[in-house]
DNA sequence: GATCCAATCATTGTATACAAATCGATTGAC
DNA sequence: GTCAATCGATTTGTATACAATGATTGGATC
C-alpha cells in the first residue's frame, strides 16, 4: 500500500530521523523537503502523514509536523508492550511451531553465538532480528505478527544501541537458549515468561544507558 | 492531530463503512467522495490515507483504495491480540490501580448490572467501554493504553454484535466481577488471566456467530 | 467465432496556484 | 519603558490542472 514515490520518500525521511539529521523537536518544512527530494509538496505531505501513524512525527494542525523521539519513560512503555507481544507470540508458538522452524531458530541462534564470539554487534543484531521474526511468524497469528513487526521496527534503533552495553550480547544469548528450550519442549508459559523478560530487560538496560548519558535531564 | 477537514471526513467515511453503506471490497472513488462531501480530492485522499493505518481500507497503488472488512480468521486473530493487550493492562493495573479508580470500576460495573437486568444491550455496551478504558488507563503505561484503545476501537462494531447473543451479557457480567475481585486483591496473574479469557471468548463467540450466519462460507 | 493486440478512456499520482491561518515584528498608546 | 494590537510575511490547507498508469473496449487476424 502506498504510491511508489511517497513510500520511498517516507523511508528516506525515516532514515534521516534515525540517523540524527533531524533532531528531536525539529519542524519538518514541507517546502524544504520538497526541494531536497526534487518533488512537489504533495508527495512530501503524504510521506509525512505516513510517518505520523507509527508516532515518528506528530502533526499539529496549521503548525506543521515535528519529529518526536520518545523520551526514556515512553521508551520504557514501548518496550513493556513489546515484551507482552513477544510473550504472546511465544506462548502461541510453543504449541504451533513446526520442526522446520525450530531448526531455523537453532540455526539463527548458532549464528548469534558466532557473532558473540567475534564481538560483532552488527552481525548479532541481524541474526537476532531473524530469531525474533521466526517466533512472530510461528505464532500462527498473522495479525500479531504484523503488530509485533511494526513495534519491533519502531524500537529497532534503540535495541541496536543497547547491544553495545558490556556483557549484554552474552546475556541476550543465554536468554535465547532458554527461549529455544522452552519452545522445543512446548512449554507455553515458560516460553512466554522467557520472552517477556528478554525484551523487558532491554528496556531497562536502555533506561540505564539514557540516565547515565544525561545525569540530570528530564 | 490532523487538519480539521480531513479529520472529520475520515470519521464520516469510517461511519459509512461500519454502517454498511460501503460493503467489503468496494472501491472508494475519490472523485465521487469529493462531490459527496463538497470538497476537493485532496482532503479526501488525506482522509483515505488516515483510514489505511488502522487497516480499515487497503490502498493499492495506481488502483485505488478498497474497504477491507476482516474475515472470521483475521477477526479471531485480532481478538487474540486484544486479549493479550488487556491481560497485560490488567497485570500492570493490579499493582498500580488507585482506590479512586477501583471505585469507578465498581460504579461502571454496577451500571453494567442494571443494563443486564434491563436487557439493554446498548447501555451495557457503553458501560463496558468505560470499564475497559479504566483498566487501560490504570495500567500506568500510556503507550499500552493508546494501543489498546486503538485496537478496541477497531473491534468495536464486532463486540457490539456479539453482545446480542443469548446469555452473553450475563456471562460477560460475571467475568467483570472476577476481574474486579482480582484487581482489588492485587492478584496480577489472576487479573491477567481473567481479562485474557474475557476478551478471547468474545472472539470465539463472534466466530460462532459468523459461522452460523453463513454455513458454508470461506 | 475466439483470441490477441492496440487505442482510448477513466482514475490515480503529482505539480502548481490560491486561500486561510499562525507567528513575528513594528508601531502606537498607556 | 512596557504591553498590546495590528499589519505583514511565512507556512499550512485546499483547489484545480496536468501527467502517468492501468482497465476496458473495439477491431483485426488466425
Amino acid at each position: 500500500m502506498g504510491k511508489r514515490r511517497a513510500e520511498t520518500i517516507a523511508d528516506e525521511i525515516e532514515e534521516l530521523i534515525f540517523g540524527g539529521t533531524f533532531a528531536e523537536g525539529t519542524r519538518l518544512d514541507e517546502h524544504a523537503l520538497a526541494v531536497r527530494f526534487g518533488v512537489s509538496r504533495t508527495p512530501i505531505r503524504e510521506a509525512l502523514q505516513k510517518l505520523t501513524l507509527p508516532g515518528l512525527v506528530t502533526h499539529i494542525p496549521n503548525r506543521g509536523v515535528f519529529v518526536h523521539q520518545p523520551g526514556p519513560v515512553e521508551l520504557m512503555e514501548m518496550f513493556e508492550v513489546m515484551a507482552e507481544l513477544e510473550a504472546a507470540a511465544g506462548r502461541l508458538a510453543a504449541r504451533r511451531i513446526s520442526t522446520a522452524a525450530l531448526d531455523d531458530l537453532r540455526a539463527a541462534n548458532a549464528r548469534c553465538r558466532e557473532a558473540v564470539a567475534a564481538q560483532d554487534a552488527d552481525a548479532y543484531y541481524l541474526q537476532n532480528e531473524t530469531f525474533h521474526q521466526i517466533i512472530y511468524a510461528q505464532s500462527g497469528n498473522s495479525f500479531l505478527r504484523a503488530e509485533a513487526l511494526r513495534l519491533h521496527r519502531r524500537l529497532r534503533p534503540f535495541r541496536r544501541h543497547q547491544l553495545r552495553l558490556r556483557g549484554r550480547m552474552a546475556q541476550s544469548m543465554a536468554e535465547h537458549e532458554a527461549i529455544v528450550a522452552a519452545l522445543e519442549q512446548g512449554r507455553a508459559a515458560a516460553a512466554a515468561d522467557a520472552l517477556r523478560s528478554h525484551v523487558a530487560v532491554q528496556g531497562e538496560k536502555f533506561h540505564h544507558l539514557i540516565s547515565s548519558l544525561r545525569p540530570a535531564a528530564e
